[in-house]
RNA sequence: GGUCCUGUGGCCGAGUGGCUAGGCAGAGCUCUGCAAAAGCUCCUACAGCGGUUCGAAUCCGCUCGGGACCUCCA
């Protein structure tokens, strides 16, 4: 059995994933800002490491994976008006700031449910954890390397990247931020331009605000992350996950406050996703390209061409590997969204088929040594850094003798007994346990099967005494409906709801 | 400007120096009462120019193109 190769961030090359404590794995995930709806972006990290969630269990480790809320509405910390964002829509919206973080946070969770992504073991809040926030900062202060300004506290880079290595994950020279910073507003304050806030002062306006030793204010950009991973993971943990425009400042940061803190650097593995652009540009709600998921589910923006199903998405998003850039497109969606139609029902079948024979071997050698070769290339492709678009490639390969089986032109004897049960088996573990891929379909009402069930029988009498009229006037009015019906090659019938 | 990534067939995308990934679209054939599916076959590409090598999409250099980060950002 091969071992999984994770690529590291921090070192630029695949490593071989071994845990901190041997059966357990610790993972935080940055989750996302709640002051507004996510988008077709947001989720190309939440399907991957739900991926590696679901994976690293496959392989029968206790996971406890952490991705926080951030409800505390990052402020601009150095914008023209160091102002909370969430605060200002709050007053727009004429809402309570937490009434808005409410909303979102459940259309967030509605979207992550759809995705067929599985909840992580913690979610913790950035507001419900202000009191570790400022413990943290408090012990920075405490080892010298943060200083209070009229009641905002920074964190000293320079003084940091005298003794530690500051700029290792994301590859910066800590002379050269000196020199790109741009000259802002509040820049005065801090000691050096690179420095970053821990905590912000609040001015009178401010709605969301906490007391703090240094006054009344709110905690900055990065702390949150550092503050709640150290609490439920502990100093040290095995990976931690993001995107890959996070790496700086955000992650760098984190790396920073936390080895001053505790003394170590937090994080054994770094996980950073790549970006999905739009005609080769990054997805973002500050670029005005970005699809939110309720206009993904239901086609409603000038840019769909269609609606489009949340699994559609996933797959999209699993046929790239997560370090790839995936540029969105309608034409590309519909290519997924055909390819996991022609995908699905074939597992479908699959998983209906039984083998009958009397041996148990393979009635086709070459046959059964392709299709085990394939399936046992799985494992291999997920341990290489998580390569999903390689296991969908070669379940496609796949397709056409689990089709083949289907209408009876290969014989399922043609596989060995062991071989069939592996197909049958790995096709259903990597599908729909570790890919996390459901059905499209909607959801089965036993009454419309009955119905259906129904429709199908009178269809087949009609056909049997050559009254095409009336079979081809219950196939052409389902299909009006929604309903395509198929005629399978060994004379039973198969609907599909569109 | 600095740091880094990237350029694959009509489109999307895997690709560890040698053995045509895969998907979608397209063409032909088979099966079918007709469809729809499905099966089989075809479509053999790696930005350009040099170099290393017996051999390069894969390594190196240069040129051109695209992008990310340096500011909130998944």
């Amino acid at each position: 059995m091969s071992e999984l190769k994770i690529f590291n961030s921090l070192s630029r090359t695949k490593e071989v994933f071994t845990p901190l404590t041997p059966g357990h794995v610790g993972m935080y995930v940055c989750g996302p800002t709640v002051s507004g709806e996510s988008h077709l972006g947001h989720a190309r990290p939440y399907v991957t490491f739900d991926v590696v969630f679901r994976y690293l269990q496959h392989l029968g480790y206790k996971v406890r994976y952490v991705r926080n809320i951030t409800d505390a509405g990052h402020f601009e910390e150095e914008g023209k008006e160091a102002e909370d964002k969430i605060s200002k829509k709050a007053v727009l919206e004429k809402l309570e700031p937490m009434e808005l973080v409410h909303k979102y946070t459940n259309l967030f969770h509605w979207a992550m449910q759809r995705f067929n992504t599985l909840s992580p073991s913690i979610e913790p809040t950035a507001t419900g954890h202000i009191v570790e926030q400022i413990g943290m900062i408090e012990k920075i202060i405490a080892d010298g390397y943060a200083y209070e300004v009229n009641g905002s506290v920074y964190f000293d880079v320079k003084k940091y990247a005298a003794n530690f290595d500051y700029g290792k994950l994301s590859g910066r020279v800590i002379d050269d931020l000196l020199e790109t910073t741009r000259d802002l507003d509040g820049q005065e304050e801090k000691r050096d331009r690179a420095d970053f806030a821990l905590w912000k002062s609040a001015a009178p306006e401010h709605i969301m605000r906490w007391q703090s030793p240094w006054g009344v204010g709110f905690p900055g950009w990065h702390i949150e992350c550092s503050a709640m991973a150290t609490k439920y993971l502990g100093p040290r943990f095995d990976i931690h996950g993001g995107g890959m425009d996070l790496q700086f400042p955000h992650h760098e940061s984190e790396i920073a406050q936390s080895t001053i803190c505790n003394h170590e650097a937090p994080v054994r593995y770094w996980m950073h996703n790549n970006m999905i652009t739009v005609d080769g540009k990054k997805m973002g709600k500050s670029y005005g390209n970005h699809i939110t998921f309720t206009q993904l589910f239901s086609g409603d923006s000038p840019v769909l061409a269609k609606a489009y199903h949340p699994m559609v998405i996933r797959f999209f998003i699993l046929q790239t590997h997560y370090r790839s850039t995936l540029d969105f497109s309608n034409e590309a969606l519909q290519a997924a969204e055909r390819g996991l139609k022609r995908l699905w029902e074939a597992y479908e079948h699959l998983q209906k088929l039984v083998r009958t024979g009397d041996s148990d071997n393979a009635g086709d050698a070459a046959l059964d040594e392709r299709v085990s070769g394939l399936i046992k290339e799985f494992e291999e492709f997920m341990n290489d850094d998580f390569s999903t678009a390689k296991i969908l490639a070669n379940m496609f390969e796949l397709v056409p003798t689990i089709n083949s089986m289907k209408d009876q032109t290969i014989a399922t004897s043609a596989l060995s007994a062991a071989t069939f049960e592996l197909l049958q088996n790995q096709m259903r573990v990597y599908l729909e346990d570790i890919l996390g891929i459901q059905s499209v379909s909607e959801q089965d009402n036993g009454k419309l099967q009955a119905v259906m069930q129904l429709v199908m029988d009178i269809r087949r009498e009609a056909r049997g005494r050559k009254d095409f009229a009336t079979s081809d006037k219950i196939r052409n009015q389902l299909q009006e409906i929604g309903i395509l019906l198929k005629d399978e090659k060994n004379g039973e019938m198969s609907f599909t709801i569109s």
